[in-house]
DNA sequence: GTGGCCTCTCTTTTT
DNA sequence: GAGAGGCCAC
């Protein structure tokens, strides 16, 4: 047989995991050290070698991207179709698990998905029925705690019997509501998937026996950002057998704060005891430079598994650090030289500006804008996530399921119909004392009469609009459907009639649902497997929408320079990259700095997002900028000192550029200031007058000053460079 | 039911 | 400083 394709180009370590004999494997893969490579050839390896049918593979990931990346590359590399195999995202395989044995997991047959915002909406919903103050019980918070809950394995019922405090035991109440509603209405949140394909498994020994054997080969991609669900659902999948391939890499985990256990990659070597680690250190992406400042960085952190990257490639430059007097200039200093990059005939498509959070990149938008540099921004709101198509599509899941409460609410008024805070009171008072559905709610409040007869007129009004859209529906395809449904609801009346600019777009929107209710490949969502559950199109268009929001974007191939959060760029690599705001309080951010835990988690950010550059790393901080509408000082972060000056170099301006003023605002604190001041040494600013240096501390650019402004009466003064003259 | 005003908050984000 | 959400008045 020849296999030369499958192992030829892996180095060593990579084909030591690849043809593995089966047995649990925990792959430690450093960035760039071909992580997707090796999973992607390790299941290549099982279906030629091995001789394991394609169908009884299993792969796990977080993303849809990945999961659609890793199909797409063994289909190039086996040259077979990878329709058999189930790879996919844990809550797509949860999902799929669910449709298929839905009474066995005690859901509805058309059980519908929510996200996280249908999930928030419920919740809020829910408060109000239980009359509780949103103030004292913050709607969020509550949600988080729910999701935090089912994220360990843990139910309400679990709770019920522990004497917490007042407050904790409201909480497992309000879960419990929350639980009984979502059941009631056949919903079904993201956590929840997870739990109850897990509980699927747990309690139901013929179906999971049947898994077991059916999965010859389980695969985990980010094993690092596994939650205790999700493991635990592994577990189950693979208990006994030796079938278990992981990838991960401790030192890239950034979704703690979401519930990823870390520790699980600590757990995995104590529950399979046969285990075998192969860590890849071998980085084919990164200089030299960047990736000992990297390894430097990273050292930093307690309890890692411990990994040192390394490359046969060169050095490189060394990264170059740029102290920015404020955010404009700093966005002013990036933009000329991705200017320059382009000028010297570099792809913009090569080149990506990292932050740390979304609210940074306007900055930089601006200038790439003034300079007519095409860009593109990363993250913000997705198209099924668009208000306009929220409600398209809870028009059509009410006609699918009128008991779906959270899409009741959503559209029984919208667009308005007469039907007023009052009637959807009274709906719910009746739901919620006799323990139905709204709409069940609003049938039983229209029989019993004593409405007025406006608001009982808008009320049958509406209910006959759902029922007239699911008579006429009948038989039609399903971009048939959806036309109807965006049309009749008067939902397209709605936003024509929205003069404000952002009307038409709305249409535009719902326009293109209907286009890609037309496109919609029913195959492609990998739920057509013999034995699956009888879907309508419908149903599953709506599932796919929850479960792919974004996936509508596609790729984009127009040359672009890349914005994105750090924790969007994980996984990606580009040429030149852009570390922008790397200072103490933006980043790390000021709520990690006092938690050791959280404050290494932020260590693992920076070191993910120094490893995404593969030939140029700029890494840059401002001296003063205006966060929150007020204007900060912040000091460089102290990531930046962990980096040895030898990998790094500092970038000086051309003297002749002259740097901006800023405001002076009167705060207590200090800067960051040259050294070309010195102790009693006397200022002068325009606005506050004459002043004295009265302190000084470190040197160069770390140096800090404070200084007294006599003549205006303000005792401390924060102030940048630019104000300051030497008397 | 809409518009205007006030207050509050202010990571990261996929599913 | 900006956006979101709540509240009140018309």
């Amino acid at each position: 047989m020849d296999v030369t394709s499958i192992i030829d180009s892996l180095n060593d370590a990579q084909r030591a995991a690849v043809t593995a004999p089966s047995q649990p494997m925990l792959v430690l893969a450093g960035a760039g050290s071909g992580k997707t490579r090796v999973l992607v050839h390790r299941i290549a390896w099982q279906i030629q070698v091995e001789g394991v049918p394609a169908h009884s593979i299993l792969a796990v990931t977080f993303t849809n991207k990945a999961a659609k990346e890793m199909r797409g590359r063994i289909e190039e590399l086996l040259n077979i179709s990878a329709q058999p195999l189930w790879i996919g995202t844990f809550h797509g395989i949860a999902h799929r698990l669910l449709r298929r044995h839905a009474k066995q997991a005690n859901l509805p047959e058309a059980f519908q998905v929510m996200d996280s915002s249908d999930q928030l909406r419920v919740v809020k919903r829910l408060l109000a029925s239980l009359n509780l103050d949103e103030a004292k019980w913050p709607a969020k918070q509550i949600q988080w705690y729910i999701n935090a809950q089912k994220d360990e394995g843990i139910r309400a019922k679990h709770l019920l019997s522990d004497n917490g405090d007042l407050f904790q035991r409201q909480m497992v109440i309000i879960y419990q509501a929350y639980e009984e509603l979502c059941n009631r209405s056949g919903l079904v949140d993201f956590a929840e998937l997870l739990l109850r394909a897990h509980e699927l498994l747990r309690d139901n020994e013929d179906v999971l026996e049947f898994y077991q054997h059916r999965f010859r080969q389980v695969h985990v991609d980010e094993f690092q950002d596994t939650n205790t669900i999700q493991y635990a659902w592994l577990r189950l999948l693979t208990q006994g057998k030796d079938n278990i391939f992981v990838v991960g890499d401790d030192d890239q985990s950034i979704y703690g704060w979401r519930g990823a256990k870390i520790e699980n990659i600590y757990s995995f070597q104590k529950h399979y005891p046969n285990h075998q680690v192969i860590k890849l250190e071998q980085n084919y992406r990164s200089t030299g430079n960047i990736l000992k400042a990297a390894n430097k960085v990273i050292a930093n952190n307690d309890g890692r598994m411990g990994k040192e990257l390394w490359t046969e490639s060169g050095d490189g430059e060394p990264i170059a650090l740029y102290a920015a007097f404020n955010e404009q200039d700093e966005a002013h200093f990036v933009v000329e030289r991705i200017r320059s990059w382009v000028n010297d005939g570099g792809l913009r498509s090569d080149v990506a500006i990292l932050y740390r959070s979304n609210a940074q990149s306007r900055q930089f938008e601006e200038k790439l804008m003034t300079t007519a540099t095409p860009y593109r921004v990363y993250g913000g709101l997705r198209f099924f996530e668009r208000a306009e198509i929220k409600n398209a599509l809870a028009y059509l899941r009410l006609t699918s399921n009128r008991h779906d409460d959270a899409s009741f609410e959503r559209v029984i008024n919208t667009p308005t119909r007469g039907i007023g805070a009052k009637t959807l009171e009274e709906i719910r008072n009746i739901a919620r004392d006799q323990a139905i559905s709204l709409w069940t709610a609003a049938i039983s409040l229209l029989t019993q009469g004593g409405m007025s007869a406006r608001a009982g007129n808008a009320l049958d009004a509406f209910l006959k609009l759902i029922k007239h859209l699911e008579q006429e529906s009948e038989g039609l395809e399903l971009f048939e459907k959806v036309q109807r449904v965006v049309e009749k609801s008067g939902l397209i009346e709605l936003y024509q009639k929205d003069k404000a600019d952002k009307g038409e777009e709305k249409v535009e929107n719902l326009e293109e649902l209907v286009n890609a209710a037309r496109l919609f490949d029913k195959a492609s969502v990998q739920m057509l497997e013999d034995n699956d559950a009888n879907l309508s199109d419908l149903d599953m268009f709506l599932a796919n929408a929850s479960l792919e929001a974004g996936d509508m974007q596609g790729d984009d191939f127009d040359d672009c320079v890349q914005l994105m959060t750090l924790h969007s760029a994980k996984g990606l690599e580009f040429k030149l990259v852009f570390l922008v705001g790397v200072e103490e309080g933006l980043f790390p951010s000021q709520q990690s700095v006092e938690d050791i835990g959280r404050l290494e988690e932020e260590r693992r950010l920076c070191y993910v997002g120094m490893t995404r550059a593969r030939e140029h790393l700029y890494i840059t901080y401002a001296e003063s900028r205006r966060l929150y509408g007020r204007e900060s000082y912040p000091r460089p972060s102290r990531f930046l000192r962990e980096i040895p000056p030898e990998h790094m170099q500092e970038v000086r301006l051309r003297a002749s550029v002259s740097r901006p003023a800023a405001v002076v605002k009167p705060r207590s604190g200090s800067i960051q200031m040259p050294s070309r001041y010195k102790l009693g040494q006397r200022v002068s600013h325009s606005k506050f007058g004459e002043g004295e240096v009265l302190q000084l501390e470190g040197e160069g650019a770390q140096e800090r000053i404070q200084i007294n402004f006599k003549q205006v009466g303000i005792k401390w003064l924060i102030v940048s460079m630019a104000q300051l003259e030497v008397l």
